[in-house]
DNA sequence: CAGTGTCAATACGCTACCGTATGGAAATCA
DNA sequence: TGATTTCCATACGGTAGCGTATTGACACTG
């Protein structure tokens, strides 16, 4: 990331850094160059032009998303355990990709460009599936405990950049009501 | 709204509109000027500048957000019916100021600016409190429960942009889970 | 060492925006 | 009606960004 000769992630992480920390509005040429000691001479020699820029960003997101998360979690062993990991899992990014400030930051912007909003869309169904399975395993068959239980998470994310708490004690209990049911 | 002449709270209508739309970015005085037919000569009458129309959008979403929601409700009898009268008012703005979009692109400004994240802050605390002695009225005092509740409500907001799910049923299942308890 | 391919720096024209300054229209008041 | 206040249009200088074109640095190859 830091030799003199950059690469095509060397670009698409700072613009992770940059996304995290400013928004997609934040996904200037000029702007990654400086952060990245650079000129745009050798972001164009990269990328043919921001769009396909912006794209190759959100392919290597939906790769990370799907692939990095949910496989590692299979290693584990069914149950509750695993979701509990999962909790972890899903709410923290590499920091020189951003950090954990990067998936709240493509929500975001999948407010305003119609092919984040596919991408994200394709990541959200695939992990309540994902979670429904788990679930299912626990004795729940409803599909609407998985999306209530994935909601939760994403509200709890939400909420911990507002009020500071981390959410912990919410996602236990909801667990915890699901099951006694 | 559409007379010929404009007034500080037709700009801050826009305001609102272009902020659900195209996120804070959006937020430019040339461009909204465009979008009510005028010139910015009208705006910097209304306005010292840019910053401080941002301010008055955030007065402005402070009073709507708190007094416009709550105090509605207080006219109910406490109880059940409340919680989901709640529900229905909390993730609906007037289309002209932008609709239900407002709210989470007031979340996504919250991460880049740091006025709007105090002013949500205070949103999110009252409407927790809010929350929690009503949910103490149904017979539970934890305080999670509030902020579970809360939490749910807002990641359901946020599936519904992507799934398209409005999230009922899962809101229904929440309270009742709390209830049976 | 000459030649080629890879990557980066610089300069350029273009567009969009901010904030100011100034003149003018339209309403209001004397 | 004449004067004043309220509000908007227009022109301007300054800044920042996009994408292109061109040149230059450096490594690798033969």
């Amino acid at each position: 990331m830091s030799q003199n000769r950059l690469s095509q992630e060397d670009w698409i992480a700072a613009g992770f850094r940059a996304l995290a920390k400013g928004g997609s509005a934040a996904l200037r040429v000029e702007a990654i160059a400086r952060d990245l000691k650079t000129t745009k001479g050798s972001f164009y020699w990269h990328f043919k032009d921001l769009k396909a820029f912006k794209s190759a960003m959100i392919a290597f997101w939906k790769e990370q998303a799907t692939h990095g998360i949910i496989d590692e979690l299979e290693e584990l062993p069914k149950g509750r355990n695993r979701l509990v990991a999962l909790i972890e899992k899903a709410s923290s990014t590499p920091d020189h990709y951003g950090g954990n400030g990067v998936e709240p930051a493509i929500r975001d912007w999948a407010r305003i460009d119609a092919e984040v909003a596919a991408a994200l869309l394709e990541i959200d169904v695939k992990r309540i599936a994902y979670l429904q399975q788990e679930l299912n395993h626990l004795g729940e068959i409803e599909m609407a405990h998985a999306r209530l239980f994935y909601a939760a998470h994403l509200g709890l994310e939400q909420l911990a950049r507002t009020t500071g708490q981390r959410g912990e004690v919410e996602r236990l209990l909801l667990l915890s009501l699901m099951q006694k049911q």
